[in-house]
DNA sequence: CATTTTACGTA
DNA sequence: CGTACGTAAAATGG
């Protein structure tokens, strides 16, 4: 006989999702005319409708809280007193849920004197060891020390209720960094401010899970308390009976005595009759047209909502179906790239069929698709290539060479600056249809649907890409596509780093940290949190009675700018420890991020976000490594720890000099700045001596910074006011530092002014190659905004011109690598740098060919100056 | 619990 | 009252 499949047993949180359900959902569209409130009753079945479908459980239990006093309320009195009042509209939902899951033949749970999460406690352990597969489904983090192989949390995300985070062992210990059971110690530690449970003192998650993963445990952590120094450790060992509370009240009880056991909580029949009794009472019509579904009964079924748009349903194709289909459809196909647990979702579509490939990691049963995506006359169009390219590189899959077209950054630079639509908001925008309904019975759908995401693409994308201007679409085709792929590499190849030198700055750097705290309060006789603006004004300007600062929107201003003209006034020590600790923490998170973010493969990956800025710029985020320090010290040994890979032989940065200027100095058209970079002189020298008209050997370093400071901020829309404040002059000085600047390059003032007024016609800003940025807020009658837009406006099309340069030498360069089969690679772009990992024997020819690229990437009234560096690691190959 | 504010690193 | 970014922690608001 064959053995039955393992039984899965759901047991959910009622009073922790139906309070999301309350929050998610708007309270007034969900009301019947008695003027009893459904929000949070339908927002819970709607949900657990589509577990139910998605999960399939075999045996089903809904707990509740009796009310909020349990035996922990009687331990601890505070306990969750931080919350308010519960909304009386809720409140009432409450009986009405429970008699719908009645309906619906789901068992409900509830315990005096427990909570419901100890019921799913008792439930999981029963259910485990009779041999279930358990899945708890929870809006309170505690369930997660309940994790292990066989039971699942299922944790609504950040985004409402739509999303559950699927907790097994591996997910808790990627989120959290420590296993399961280990959970109660870290909330012990920290705290939990909504169950009004206050952690020890400066610990935050990083020192929990720090202190965890050394010593195992709570128990072990403090009996060990003495080993730790520093603050952090007095208020440990002086507070430890907090987390000892702490992890007692956390503790979820798993033998509580109840009625049923797992077994008994077998899925039963609906009652139909009940269903419809009681869900007519709620007037829900889709919802119960669901249930009775289930029941199998279709008697009641309302054609109230309509159907979606008329999609096209999927067909499932693989091996030579897959192949026949695809030879058939020629003409530019959309493709989405799904990640599912063994393998890729795929949907394809020429805007008439949709097809759904199935692909499992290490079969080849997608194989004409992983062709099909490489033929070079056979154009793919995507919702996010770059990512999608990660995923098919993951699958094992080889990644196609060149990428046709990208919703994404199309849509991006149709709008720059704005947040990126989604897919249905450009359907709805540019085809006037709307993709599936913003029905809350959808919440919850992670099946095939996406892959009609496909068809919806190959509509919408052709109609953005050709609402591009002209201008705009060039560069789209020239610079932002074939750029996709090169970033794909760059990202997925990384920059190697030294990790024993990180972890060395990091140590050193906690200490200095720690040390400056120490002896921050040391000056005050007494502890504050030093990262606390609010906190700080109290020290500063309360107990110390220092001067008011600059206001804040919510007080007066703590930043450096502040603290440094405190301390010309009043000197104080808190003051210097301050400013010192604000440096080595600032460090040592940037290092401590580094640290964190090596890869297995000794190498640190970013992502490029190419639709990450309004002017053409990229950005890059997790981690940023495009602001890593450079001017300082430690900002040196930062950079060192940079290095170049293990079959290579040495890191190449390659900058552009004073790429702005050069920009502005071409746009202007203004002979005497074209003539300063034609001479190719130290630039704010020449220009030094032509402001204060005196020989080039004859100005004084005071000179040169200032008309330094008045070049760079030229292209920011600087002030003279601004001027006066960076460079501590007065402003009728500053004022007749810029007219003397002017006389000199009247051209530049005109250019200046010109661009504001022609784009405040234009609507927008446009650089040398057309990237366009829109600027509305140009003739806004609000004169802050305005002002700023102006500023802005003048900025864009150099720093743009900029980003588009960069990024023209970007794709030859690689273009070239390729052509002359070298090894070196591009790894890091940091605006108007670019950095490679460079191959033995390679440096000399590299070299040669960044430098040509480089230059030559636009043709402007004046030369490109690009610097090298060579070395061993990022600062010595900075120059 | 999610969003905003403050502060600070880069080009 | 100089542009463009991203991250972290604290503060704030639902």
């Amino acid at each position: 006989m064959d053995s039955k499949p393992q039984p899965t047993l759901m047991v959910i949180d009622g009073h922790s999702l139906a309070f999301r359900a309350f929050y998610a959902l708007p309270l007034e569209s969900f009301v019947t005319p008695e003027g009893q409130h459904t929000n949070a009753i339908h927002g819970f079945l709607s949900m657990l409708l589509s577990l139910l479908k998605n999960e399939k459980p075999t045996h089903l239990a809904v707990a509740f809280d009796v009310s909020r006093y349990s035996f922990r309320t009687r331990e601890y009195p505070e306990y969750k007193g931080t919350r308010g009042e519960t909304p009386p509209e809720f409140v009432g939902q409450v009986p009405l849920l429970q008699k719908a899951l009645d309906a619906m033949g789901i068992h409900t749970i509830q315990k005096e004197d427990y909570e419901a999460d100890d019921i799913l406690a008792t439930l999981a352990a029963q259910g485990e060891e009779s041999g279930f597969k358990v899945l708890l489904v929870s809006g309170d983090r505690d369930t997660l020390q309940l994790v292990t192989p066989e039971v699942t949390v299922l944790y609504p995300s950040s985004r409402g209720v739509s999303e559950l985070k699927r907790y097994t062992p591996d997910a808790v210990v990627e989120r959290y960094g420590i296993p399961p059971a280990s959970y109660p110690d870290i909330a012990a530690l920290v705290g939990e401010t909504s169950d009004n449970l206050i952690g020890i003192d400066k610990v935050g998650e990083k020192t929990a899970v720090k202190w965890i993963t050394q010593y195992g445990s709570l128990d072990e952590l403090l009996a060990h308390a003495d080993d730790i120094p520093g603050v952090v450790g007095g208020n440990l060992r002086e507070q430890k009976d907090r987390a000892l509370r702490n992890r007692k009240l956390n503790t979820l009880v798993k033998d509580v005595e109840l009625p049923v056991t797992p077994s008994d909580l077998e899925r039963r029949n609906i009652n139909t009759e009940a269903v419809k009794g009681i869900f007519g009472q709620l007037r829900f019509r889709t919802l119960t047209e669901r249930v009775l579904a289930l029941a199998g009964d279709t008697s009641v079924v309302t054609a109230d909502v309509p159907p979606p748009s008329d999609t096209p349903a999927p067909q499932a194709l693989l091996d030579e179906e897959l192949a026949r289909w695809l030879e058939k459809h020629t003409d530019p196909l959309a493709i989405v790239v799904r990640e599912v647990p063994h393998g890729l979702l795929c949907g394809l579509s020429d805007g008439t069929e949709v097809i759904a490939v199935h692909h499992t990691h290490g079969s080849k049963d997608a194989l004409p698709l992983q062709h099909a995506l490489r033929e070079p006359h056979r154009q793919w169009w995507w919702l996010h290539a770059k990512q999608d390219l990660h995923h098919l590189a993951e699958a094992g899959w080889d990644a196609p060479e060149t990428i046709d077209g990208d919703l994404r950054v199309a849509s991006w630079m149709m709008m720059p600056g704005r947040k990126i639509p989604t897919l249905a908001q450009l359907v709805e925008e540019k085809l006037g249809e709307s993709t599936a309904p913003a029905d809350p019975n959808t919440l919850l759908d992670t099946g095939d649907e996406g892959v009609v995401d496909s068809w919806w693409l190959h509509r919408v994308y052709p109609v953005v890409r050709d609402s591009l201007a002209a201008s705009q679409k060039t560069v789209y085709e020239d610079v932002e596509l074939p750029l996709i792929p090169i970033l794909w590499k760059m990202e997925r190849l990384g920059i190697a780093s030294n990790r024993a030198a990180l972890e060395e700055l990091n140590s050193r750097l906690l200490g200095e940290a720690a040390e400056y705290q120490r002896l921050a309060f040391e000056a005050i006789g007494h502890e504050v949190n030093l990262g606390s603006p609010k906190q700080l004004q109290g020290v500063l300007f309360d107990e110390l009675n220092m001067p008011k600062t600059r206001q804040t929107k919510t007080g007066y201003s703590t930043d450096q700018q502040a603290l440094a003209e405190l301390q010309e006034s009043n000197p104080h020590p808190f003051l210097d420890a301050l400013l010192g600790h604000r440096d080595q923490t600032k460090l040592h998170q940037i290092v401590e991020g580094l640290a964190t973010a090596v890869g297995e493969d000794g190498r640190l990956h970013t992502t490029f976000d190419q639709t990450g800025t309004s002017t053409g710029r990229l950005s890059s985020l997790e981690p940023n490594l495009q602001n890593i320090p450079a001017r300082t010290e430690i900002g040196h040994e930062i950079r060192a720890t940079f290095v170049h890979g293990v079959e290579s032989e040495g890191l190449l940065t390659a900058d552009y000099s004073q790429i702005e200027m050069r920009i502005m100095a071409h746009f202007s058209g203004d002979e005497a700045l074209i003539e300063a970079f034609r001479r190719g002189e130290d630039l704010h020298n020449y220009v030094g001596a032509q402001v204060f008209q005196v020989e080039p050997d004859d100005v004084t370093p005071q000179m040169r910074t200032k008309v330094k400071a008045m070049s760079y901020g030229l292209a920011y829309g600087l002030s003279a006011y601004g001027l006066a404040k960076q460079l501590q002059i007065s402003p009728s000085e500053a004022k007749t530092l810029m007219s003397d600047y002017f006389q000199r390059f009247g051209k530049v003032r005109d250019y200046l002014r010109d661009v504001v007024e022609t784009a405040r016609t234009a609507g927008y800003t446009e650089t040398l190659f057309g990237r366009q940025r829109p600027f509305p807020e140009l003739n806004s009658s609000n004169r802050m905004a305005r002002e700023a837009a102006e500023r802005a406006a003048l900025n864009a099309p150099m720093q743009g011109t900029a980003a588009d340069i960069i990024k023209r030498a970007m794709i030859t360069i690689d273009q070239k690598l390729r052509d002359q089969s070298m090894s070196s690679a591009m790894v890091l772009q940091v605006h108007d740098e670019l950095i490679f990992d460079v191959a033995p024997g390679e440096r000399a020819a590299l070299e040669a060919l960044v430098t040509s690229e480089m230059e030559n990437a636009a043709e402007l009234a004046v030369p490109l100056e690009v610097n090298l560096g060579f070395g061993p690691n990022w600062d010595q190959a900075a120059h």
